[in-house]
DNA sequence: CGTCGCTTTGATCATGATCAAGGGATGTGG
DNA sequence: CCACATCCCTTGATCATGATCAAAGCGACG
C-alpha cells in the first residue's frame, strides 16, 4: 500500500527488477561516503541520522514505505546522512541521473514528486518548530502522533496502535532530549492514560487529549490534493 | 546577482512583468490564509516563521534574493508558515499552476529547481540538528556563519561582514533562546573576539575559530554542481 | 521631551542533562 | 541448566544550561 506518487513511479523505473532486501540494522548510505542514487523505500522501516563530533546522534527523521530516502542525504560529493534499516527493509536505488531524466521524459510524475517532496521539508519544519520550542512532553506526544498518522497513511497503523521497533534512545536521538528523562516522562504520559508503549506496540490512548496537549495539528502531513494542481489538461 | 536557477526561471515566466515591491515589514503571505502562488525573492531579505499558540515565534528561515519562498508555506488549503520582509523587497509571484507547467515545458530547468530546493531541505536539517543537540554558543555561532556563507554566494557579503537588520529578538526566534540569553552569548562571543555585530553590521572577525567553536561545515551550503547531473546532452 | 524599539544587566528559577547504578528480559555458550 | 552478557528500561541524586522576571540604559525619532 504504497502512496500514489511512489507506485508510479516504481512502475515507470521497473524498480521491482532492482530491489534489494536487507534485515534490520544495515546502514544503506553513510554519511560522508559518496552516494550517487536515492532510494525508494518499498518495505520496512529506517532511519536517517547524523553522528555528531562528540558522539550524539540525531535523527533526523523517520522513513517509511513510499519515502524516497536520500534526496537531501545525497551530495555530490558525500552524504549528508547515514541511513540504516530497523526492520527487515525492501528498497529499490534510483541512481540520480534517471531520477532526473524522469523530468524530461514524464514531467507530469515529476512535478507530483516534487510537491510531495516539500511534504517532507514540512515535516522537517514542524519538527524543528517542536525541538526548538515545545517541552519534552509536548515534543514526545507530537512526535508519537506523527508517527500514528504517517503510519496510517500507508495501512501500517490502526485507529490508535502501531507497531514498531522504537527504543527509548531512539525517541530521545529523534527529539534532542536524554534517554532518562525520555523515561520519565513516557512514565508521566502511561499515568496520566494517554500512551502505553510495550513490547515495540505504541497505543495512543486518548488521541484527542495528547493531540491538545501536543498541539498537534496534522494538516502538515495532508498529502496535497496534488490532482487539483497538475490536473490533466482537458 | 541572483542564482542561475533563479534568473533562468526569472527569464522564463517573464516574470519582470508582474514583480512587486514592498517595503520592510510588510507581510506578504500569512500562515492560515490561501496561498497558491509562490515568490521568487529578487531583492531583500524576508523571514518564513509560525506564531505558536503561546505567542512564540519560531522563524524557520531567511528568504534571501533567488530564494523562492513559498513552496512550503503553501498548501491547497492555508498557508503553513507567514512570510514577512524585513527591508524592502521585491519579489515575483509565481501561481503554484504556472510553476508546475515548467515541468512539461523546461524539463531541464525544473529538474535544477527540484534540485535546488533540497538545498533548503538540508538547510532545515542542520538547523534542527543545531537547535537539538547544540549549546546556545555554537546555535549562534552556526547561525551567523550559515548567513554569511549564504549572503556571500549572492554578493552581499564581502570576505567577512555583512549587512543586515538583525535584532537579538530574531537571533532568538531562529534559534529558540530567550532573548537576554542571546544578549549575553553574544557579549561572549565579542570578549573573545570572534564576532561583532554593531548597527546591522555583522563582522566575523575570526572566521576560523568561530567555524571550529560551531562545527561549522558549509558543504550543505554547497550549490550542487547540478551541471554535472544534468549535463545538456551532446 | 516623551515614547518606542532594542540592548543590557541582575537575580532567581526550572527544565532537562548528567552520572551512577540496578533491574529485567532475552540470548548464548559451557 | 546455569553463568553471563547484552540490550533496554528504570530509578535516584546532583548539576547546569538557559528561561523567566524585572528593570534600567540608550538612541532615534516625532
Amino acid at each position: 500500500m504504497l502512496p500514489p506518487v511512489a507506485s508510479e513511479a516504481a512502475g515507470l523505473l521497473d524498480l521491482k527488477s532492482v530491489s534489494r532486501t536487507v534485515r534490520a540494522g544495515q546502514e544503506i548510505v553513510t554519511e560522508g561516503k559518496r552516494c550517487n542514487a536515492v532510494f525508494l523505500i518499498t518495505e520496512g522501516i529506517a532511519i536517517r541520522y547524523r553522528i555528531l563530533r562528540d558522539g550524539q546522534r540525531q535523527i533526523i527523521n523517520f522513513l517509511l514505505p513510499g519515502d524516497f530516502a536520500g534526496v537531501t542525504s545525497c551530495r555530490i560529493e558525500s552524504a549528508l546522512y547515514s541511513i540504516k534499516t530497523l526492520t527487515q527493509t525492501t528498497y529499490s536505488p534510483i541512481p540520480v541521473p534517471r531520477l532526473l531524466g524522469l523530468f524530461d521524459t514524464h514531467p507530469r510524475l515529476a512535478a507530483k514528486l516534487f510537491w510531495s517532496f516539500s511534504c517532507e521539508t514540512a515535516m522537517l519544519g514542524e519538527r524543528l518548530i517542536g525541538v526548538s520550542r515545545r517541552s519534552a512532553t509536548e515534543r514526545i506526544a507530537h512526535f508519537l502522533l506523527e508517527l500514528l498518522t504517517r503510519l496510517q497513511r500507508i495501512g501500517l497503523a490502526d485507529e490508535r496502535s502501531y507497531r514498531l521497533p522504537l527504543t527509548q534512545e531512539m525517541i530521545s536521538d529523534v527529539l534532542g532530549l536524554s534517554i532518562p528523562y525520555v523515561n520519565r516522562v513516557l512514565q508521566q504520559l502511561r499515568e496520566a492514560g494517554l500512551v502505553r508503549i510495550k513490547d515495540q506496540l505504541v497505543v495512543i490512548e486518548n488521541i484527542e487529549e495528547l493531540a491538545a496537549l501536543a498541539d498537534f495539528e496534522h494538516s502538515y502531513l495532508e498529502p496535497l490534493s496534488i490532482g487539483e494542481v497538475v490536473a490533466e489538461p482537458g
